[in-house]
RNA sequence: CGCGGGAUGGAGCAGUCUGGUAGCUCGUCGGGCUCAUAACCCGAAGGCCGUAGGUUCAAAUCCUACUCCCGCAA
């Protein structure tokens, strides 16, 4: 049986179990991992390598580090030598442009976490979640210049629980990305591969999440809305507020019985409720900055003044 | 040397500037009241104030070094 050359786009660990795939799948000849470069991180600065690339040393994958792997002229020259027949990208945060697309016998094929043509962009699953959606997915798509606009060749859909959070369904689609290629590389071996094209008309996008957006802005929002966010950038970004001028955190929130004009906070009998524009919550996890996370009545317990809830 | 906050009974905090008996809101335990309760009343236990040095008659408090936790940034 002749194996599939293939080499491998990515860089954080949500990139990994595919990888990992990749590397002990008995049809695949995984040639090269690509990846972005060390990157100070951390408190202190230090520097550290993407978990794809500890992932390539530890097993033994070669592997090539850039900033931009279009302007590596010598490199692709090297890959171009490798007679790829796939080239397969997950989380990679760089485009390919026109040599790379067209390097390998069948392409590059991208694992996207949405059903395109829904959720184009960096953020797809924490999009899902921000929009009360209750399904997603995993696609592939032969990769073309446009950003995640090429045809699908597979997918598989995803239940979103109620209470889901951005870091769950993280972890489940990471699991999820790595069953459909290995679906993938079946439909390849046996020459199944159909190519659908997207609809157009039914494309939205989910840019890359900026801090800002979790911010929590109590007085403009639906209880809803604002606990649709909080599950979705739980846990990063992060959402957050201003608890009398210091940040706070807000790791979990509920709806909340009693009633308080949106935007206003209080302390309730120990519950921290905050008002909305139809109805009140309850921050009931939180913390605060330089602090370790609490429940809002341990926190109250050492706040005696007034509770100012503000955007800063 | 990226910037900053913090370490005080089980929890969250005050006290530190201006050294001089360890305090607040809870929790826990015992008792009481209530149809009931998140309530209320009475009582009790529980801290060598992160570690190590130094200054002083006297250090949670001032000085020095260290350890650990966290927020920002990336």
């Amino acid at each position: 049986m002749k194996k599939f050359r293939v080499a491998y786009c990515g860089t954080p660990d949500f990139s990994v179990p595919t990888l990992e795939l990749l590397s002990k799948h008995p049809q695949i000849d995984l040639r090269y991992v690509i990846s972005m470069p060390d990157r100070p991180a951390g408190r202190g600065m230090e520097l550290k390598s993407p978990e794809v690339i500890e992932f390539a040393r530890k097993n033994n994958i070669p592997f090539f580090q850039t900033e931009n792997v279009n302007r590596e002229v010598e490199f692709k020259k090297i890959l171009k030598d490798e007679n790829l027949d796939f080239i397969v990208v997950l989380a990679f945060a760089q485009f390919l442009g026109e040599e790379m697309l067209t390097m390998a016998r069948l392409g590059c094929f991208n694992i996207h976490t949405s059903i395109l043509p829904k959720y184009r962009g960096a953020a797809p699953i924490q999009y899902a979640l921000w929009n009360g959606d209750t399904e997603t997915g995993v696609s592939i798509q032969q990769m073309v210049k446009k950003m995640d606009a090429g045809d699908l060749v597979h997918f598989r859909t995803v239940s979103i629980g109620a209470k889901e959070t951005g870091g769950e369904l993280y972890a489940k689609l990471k699991e999820e990305a790595a069953v459909a290629m290995d679906d993938l590389i079946q439909k390849l071996a046996e020459g199944k591969v159909t190519f659908t094209k997207q609809d157009e008309s039914q494309v939205s996008f989910a840019p890359t999440l900026k801090k800002e957006d979790g911010l929590l802005k109590f007085g403009e929002k639906t209880t809803t809305q604002i606990l649709n966010l909080i599950r979705a950038l739980d846990p990063w970004p992060g959402t957050y507020c201003f608890l009398n001028g210091k940040r706070l955190k807000v790791l979990k929130a509920e709806k909340y019985h009693a009633g308080i004009a949106a935007g206003k906070a209080k302390n309730d009998m120990g519950s921290l409720i905050v008002g909305c524009t139809d109805g009140t919550l309850r921050l009931a996890e939180i913390q605060l900055e330089g602090k370790k996370p609490c429940s809002d009545r341990e926190l109250l317990n050492g706040i005696k003044t007034d509770i100012i809830i503000s955007e800063k």
